[in-house]
Order: structure tokens, then C-alpha cells, then sequence
DNA sequence: TCTGCTGTATTATTATACTAATACAGTGAT
DNA sequence: ATCACTGTATTAGTATAATAATACAGCAGA
């Protein structure tokens, strides 16, 4: 499920591609498997269809999505090894970006330790009752 | 001292409004203290003055700076007071953001403290021998 | 007063993200 | 062949970020 932040001043079409690329490391989407096509896609995030073409073609470009004309687009054969170091990337440039924060702010490995803690925390309680 | 990221899709004005209330919260920039003018600082960041009024404009409204005509643009005064939650919020954001990706991908919270760690060790290792 | 600095305001221009409305071409089922 | 679906392409219009070039008004020192 992709979703769309309005408010921020990430650009939507960069929004779905981050989305898709999620989806494929999650394994939401396989090699191969047909994607939704650009009109139903940019119906279910309330778009307009250029967008999700945009987004579309760069991930073609990148060889994370195939398409064959009048059919459809497809999530790229080889997308798992592309996918792979997308993951790992994802995931150390946030923490790497938190991080810089804290140690701007004059923070040490034990105090950001810390902070991980309490928003491991912070986001059980917050997640309990919820469907969310 | 105030970096622009050109590449990313932030606008610079917004760039440099973050960049002034990391000054603040950092004790670089003290209230009552003098900010560089916006033609200086327009200079120093290769940037157009209108940018740079468009943050000084901004950062007034919120109450982090305040402008005296003819003169110059100062810290106000308790500009302490609203910093010190935004400093909190800053590094919660950042932190939040980078466990939501990480339980995105099935992470728990184990998996996350070793990323933490493997990312402190990082950031040691790459700060070891610069002046970065 | 003049000069040179401040912030402020205005207008024009460029680039880009996005929307909108179409049109076209390939595919496949009826 | 027709129809309904694909992706693709084109053209136009809107909004906004940013640049650029000015002009104006307040402040302060020479």
C-alpha cells in the first residue's frame, strides 16, 4: 500500500517510486507480477495519471519494472538483487541521517542509545490498541 | 554554518530556516545576538537575497527571530524556550522515521538496536582520520 | 547632509511539479 | 472488426521555488 504525503515537499511521482521499490523488497510484489496499471493507480491515490507514468518510466529507467506495450508493467525480473542494496541503503540513510542529528546536537553513542530506546517504546504503546 | 542541499527537493528557504534554528538550538546563534545580513548571508550561501528574506521573513513569524528596521535581524529573546521543544522534536522525527522504515521491513526491536550499533561504529570509524 | 549599511517591497522571468484533456498505438477477448 | 483495456505522447494551464533587477525607507557614522 502506497501512500502519499501531500505536505511535505517530496515530489508525488518520488513518493511512488520509493513505494513500489518498498513493495518489492517486502516481496508485496514479485518478479513478474503485473503491477496496477497507471489510470487504476493514480484513481486509487487520487492523481493524476501523468504522475504515475512519471513514475513508472524512471523505474523502468532502473531497471526495477518492465513493460510490455498494450499490456501491462511488470515488476522486473532481476528487481530482487536491484531491491537488495535499495533495502539495506533505505535503511542505514535514515538511521546515518537520525543519527548526524544527534551527534549535531552534541549527543554520545550511550545517549543516542537512549533515544532509540524510549522510541522503540514510545511507538509499542503507541501501536497497541490500534489497528493501525 | 549553514549547508544548502541543491539535489534534494527541500527549498532552500526552508534549508536555511532549519539551519538558523540548528544555530540556535546549538548556542552558535544566542538571543539578542546579530544575524548576518540577508545580502551576507544571501553571498556566503550563493543564493538570492529574496531567498534568504523569504527565511528571515518565516522564522520572524514563528518567533525565532526578530527585526529591528534599518538595522539588523537578532535571536529573540526567548527563542530558548521554542527551540528547546523543537530540538526534542528534530531528533524524535528523525529517529521515528528511521524505525518505521526498519519495522516496515519486518525488523524487530532487537534487529534495530544492531543496526544502531553497526551505524555508531560506522560513523566512528569514517570520523577517525578526517576533519569532517 | 551624505554615504552606506540594514530590512522590505515590487515586478518580471525561468524552471519544475502537477493537473487536465486528449489522442494514439499495442494487446487480447468477444 | 470491435471493444476495452494497456502504456505512451502531446499540449495547455496552474502553482510555486528561485533568480534577477530595482526601488524604497530606516538607521547610524563620517
Amino acid at each position: 500500500m502506497i501512500t502519499i504525503e501531500t505536505s511535505g515537499f517530496i515530489p508525488i511521482y518520488e513518493q511512488i517510486k520509493k513505494g513500489v521499490k518498498g513493495d518489492i523488497s517486502l516481496g508485496v510484489l514479485k518478479p513478474n507480477e503485473v503491477l496496477p496499471s497507471i489510470r487504476d493507480l493514480a484513481a486509487e491515490l487520487v492523481v493524476n495519471p501523468n504522475t504515475v507514468a512519471r513514475a513508472y518510466r524512471e523505474l523502468e529507467l532502473e531497471g526495477f519494472i518492465t513493460t510490455r506495450k498494450g499490456k501491462a508493467s511488470f515488476v522486473a525480473e532481476n528487481s530482487s538483487s536491484l531491491i537488495q542494496g535499495e533495502k539495506a541503503r533505505l535503511l542505514e540513510d535514515a538511521f546515518d541521517r537520525a543519527i548526524a542529528e544527534a551527534r549535531k546536537f552534541g549527543l554520545d553513542a550511550a545517549e543516542i542509545r537512549g533515544i532509540v530506546e524510549s522510541r522503540l517504546k514510545n511507538q509499542e504503546k503507541r501501536s497497541e490498541g490500534e489497528g493501525r
